[in-house]
RNA sequence: GCCGCUGUGGCGGAAUUGGCAGACGCACUUGACUCAAAAUCAAGCGGGUAACACCGUGCCGGUUCGAGUCCGGCCAGCGGCACCA
């Protein structure tokens, strides 16, 4: 009898033996065949790691294994994004330095991702906080600074009231902080800008080289938003101006009944004096101001507005005067800023003339009555009301009215892309100082390499001060410098980084992670790029995803790195949810610490759970009871001990199992079927258990399918039962296709597409074999006449009747 | 309002992509072992019926010899959002 399955022990044995053998180093040999396995570094929060963690960690740490064993060097790294508001809020709180409460997260989480086997190479672990690291994210900020990407401006901001600091429209979630959840309002400042909107195109077109699962590209492709439509001009009545607008729609230009700007619009202030009621027009202003993007979108159902008295614009056209709203509805940062308003044609143009009885005129025909509804569909219907449109497709009338604007010096045809520029500073302390100085004379001028990098200073205080300034602004001895460039005084840059910048080239940084002349060496990042998976949360396929590509695509441009894309595969895993099927949160109390797991039931039986849970890009719900069935599946796995028996080979009874086997696990290892693997290695156990015995050529194949997801248990039994050296040396088993085919199938013989028996069959049994035998099995429900009779070899039978 | 995802037993979920719906696990029931319990092992386990029949993959239609899977129209839940012209 085998001694009882001991995880404690064993998971501390095998985790000193992985660590005194450097057992999963990735080498610099750069003449092996490499592998590159990422999943998104963690944040090092104050509650340690939470249940969810471990999910992708656990997948891509199978196929990091399984990648070993099929003879890869292999690169599956781990690090820390430790810049951060919780951390710096808790320093404030605590009067901690935020160096030290970063560095106590990360030893404790460095401790619970140890104790659950993983096989990342600790050799590379980088930090985004340390000195040496954020050197080069700074670097990289000086290249796009240098390269005109980086560039201050005065633009209305989000404002968190709390946090005190500029968010990206990304990070304003609902209308309040993402951070702390305080209201955020809207508030000009002077800020650090990235130039993203430069490489839309590029970045939409590089998802077409890449294998990103589709969920993700979709966000992309949206986020991206290109349009293709045209500006066109409209003359303000009695002057010699104009108003631009972009219009994804100029084939229903004849249409056109009102224009709407926004409230931000400059022509307002331009034309102030000729605004009879100036008062209506400035009282909405400052309502919309008042307003956060949430709030003017939440006000979506019920338009606002006020027509503007004194002046009119001329449909170009036709020639028709047409009167100039302003509404928040209409976004400065989008497009020009005013629009066409087509309501029989637009849904919020309708909305909007009908609240305020504007006319609406049909210029597309083929819907229904535009007085009822907006018809906006593009693929049906023609022109109708449009002059030289009249009877056009919409794509053709796009086309010729474009032509037509372009030859006027009316319009052109434009592309846009709803992707908006970066907003880059933080009024904050903990994070990348950004290495610009300003002075009087030179204006912003960059630091010169030699002084990267630029170190944060310490500080009495991390509080940001009430007029929004950074805590280093009150720092003077380190604000006040010398300009690099002419010598005088000059003040620093008191901003610093979003926590982004830090991620948006980590992973280039675990290539060479010590390198102190270069982010990482020119040979490191020719041998390991692109990324070959990358696994993350589905929460950054917007922000942090395009973000990094874009650096890195930048990156490529400046010859830093050598491929286009960084990710070659993206893959997303779903949220674990409470036993109640609602989001772990302290409040609820549903959370579940991964360490009680670990001590509970081991680290095999966790990484096996949360393998087994369900859909790997699916939420799923935690249950206590499903942990248990899996540490049952590794108790039976390792009493197999006792009925183990001589034969290096699989016993001929079981060859074809082996090998189906084999293939199952080995093909859902690589399509994130990481449950249907398990399932197939439950299933195999129970056909060993039943029958009694297994060879040790079986038991050898299973612990070597089982491993990646179990390692400690595989290896002890390994050891256990003397096979040679330690699995995870061993190479990968392989499956013969053909002993994976059965000789005899069942199959289901139907009636009239019912199932009414089964019959077993020759693989290669030709039509008439089976459907004779077929008739024989349903001979007493053949009462009719046959009028067809269907046979897919391998699948199944149907004899329909009458 | 728009976009994306998801609806299958008591529960988590399978179904080689149009071919025996419910693999595997959990829970439960019964039996064996035990003084007893736990653990373990064995059997059963969608509804329905004495047994068949029959009914069953959110709802309503359609295509097909055959639909969880494809098409059209809805409904519900979750997530995201920048009213994007």
């Amino acid at each position: 009898m085998s001694v009882p399955y001991n995880h404690k022990v064993i998971e501390k044995k095998w985790q000193k033996i992985w660590d005194d053998n450097k057992a999963f180093a990735a080498t610099d040999d750069y003449s092996k065949p490499k592998y590159y396995a990422l999943v998104e570094f963690p944040y090092p929060s104050g509650q340690g790691l939470h249940v969810g963690h471990p999910r992708p960690y656990t997948a891509l740490d199978i196929v990091a294994r399984k990648r070993r064993m099929q003879g890869y060097n292999v690169l599956y790294p781990m690090g820390w994004d430790a810049f951060g508001l919780p951390t710096e809020n808790y320093a404030i709180k605590n009067k901690i330095h935020p160096k030290i409460v970063t560095a106590n997260n990360v030893k404790r989480f460095k401790e619970q991702l140890h104790s659950l086997g993983y096989s990342f190479d600790w050799d590379r672990e980088v930090n985004t906080t340390d000195p040496e690291y954020y050197k080069w994210t700074q670097w990289i900020f000086l290249k796009l600074f240098n390269a005109g990407l980086a560039y201050k401006t005065e633009m209305p901001i989000n404002w968190c009231t709390s946090c005190k600091v500029g968010l990206a429209n990304e990070e304003v979630v609902n209308g309040v902080c993402e951070r702390c959840g305080s209201p955020v309002v809207r508030k000009v400042k002077s800020q650090w800008m990235l130039k993203i909107t430069d490489y839309a195109e590029k970045l939409l077109e590089g998802l077409n080289d890449v294998d990103y699962i589709e969920r993700v590209k979709v966000s992309q492709k949206n986020w991206i938003g290109k349009s293709q439509g045209a500006e066109v001009d409209f003359a303000i009545a009695g002057k010699e101006d104009k108003l631009t607008v972009y219009t994804t729609r100029p084939d229903t230009l004849f249409g056109a009944t009102y224009m709407v700007v926004s409230p931000e619009h400059p022509m307002l202030e331009k034309y102030k004096d000729e605004i009879k009621n100036l008062d209506a027009v400035h009282e909405y202003q400052e309502q919309a101001a008042r307003k956060s993007d949430f709030e003017r979108s939440e006000l979506a159902k019920e338009k606002t507005g006020v027509q503007i008295d004194g002046i009119r614009a001329v449909n170009p056209v036709n020639g028709k005067e047409i009167p100039i709203w302003v509404s928040d509805y209409v976004l400065m940062s989008y497009g020009t800023g005013a629009i066409m308003a087509v309501p029989a044609h637009d849904t919020r143009d309708w909305e909007f003339a009908k609240k305020f009885n504007m006319p609406i005129i049909e210029v597309v025909a083929g819907g229904a009555n535009v007085q009822e509804e907006a018809f906006t569909d593009v693929a049906t219907g023609k022109m109708v009301n449009s002059g030289f449109l009249d009877g056009l497709e919409v794509a053709d009338a796009k086309k010729k009215i474009i032509e037509w604007l372009e030859e006027k010096k009316l319009g052109t045809g434009k592309t846009n892309y709803k992707l908006r520029d970066w907003v880059f500073s933080r009024q904050r302390y903990w994070g990348e100082p950004i290495p610009i100085v300003h002075c009087d004379k030179c204006g912003y001028v960059a630091l010169p390499e030699s002084e990267l990098p630029l170190e944060l200073p310490d500080v009495e205080s991390y509080m940001p001060t009430d007029n929004g300034e950074s805590p280093l602004a009150a720092m003077t001895d380190w604000v006040n410098t010398t300009c690099p460039c002419c010598g005088g005084p000059a003040k620093r840059e008191t901003d610093t980084m979003p926590q982004w910048a830090g991620s948006s080239w980590y992973f280039l940084r675990y290539t060479d992670p010590h390198n102190t002349e270069a982010l990482a060496s020119p040979e490191a990042l020719n041998y390991w790029l692109p990324v070959d998976w990358y696994n993350g949360g589905m929460e950054h396929t917007t922000l942090h995803l395009l973000y990094s590509r874009f650096w890195h695509k930048f990156l490529y441009d400046n010859k830093v790195v050598p491929c286009p894309e960084p990710y070659q595969k993206r893959t997303s895993h779903g949220m674990i949810l409470g036993e109640n099927g609602e989001k772990m949160s302290k409040s609820r109390g549903n959370v579940v610490n991964p360490d009680d797991i670990v001590n509970d039931y081991g680290a095999d039986t966790l990484r096996t759970y949360e393998m087994f849970i369900g859909a790997f890009d699916l939420s799923a719900s935690w249950s206590e009871n499903g942990v248990k069935g899996c540490r049952r599946f590794l108790e039976r796995v390792w009493k197999l001990q006792d009925i183990l028996v001589e034969g290096d080979g699989f016993s001929s009874d079981m060859e074809t199992k082996m090998h189906q086997t084999i293939k199952k696990v080995s093909n859902d290892f690589e399509n994130l079927k990481y449950n249907t693997a398990i399932a197939a290695l439950m299933t195999l156990l129970n056909d060993f258990a039943k029958k009694g015995s297994i060879t040790k050529g079986e038991y050898r194949a299973f612990l070597l399918l089982l491993n990646p997801v179990a390692p400690h248990i595989t290896e002890e039994i390994w050891n256990t039962c003397g096979y040679e050296g330690y699995v995870y040396q061993q190479p990968w088993p392989e499956y013969d296709e053909a002993k994976t085919v059965e000789n005899t199938i069942e199959i289901a013989v139907q009636i009239n597409g019912k199932t009414r028996g089964v019959v077993a069959l020759p693989v290669d049994a030709d039509k008439e074999t089976a459907l004779a035998k077929a008739k024989e099995v349903v001979a007493d429900k053949l009462t009719g006449t046959i009028i067809k009779e269907i046979y897919v070899p391998k699948k199944i039978i149907n004899i329909v009747q009458k």
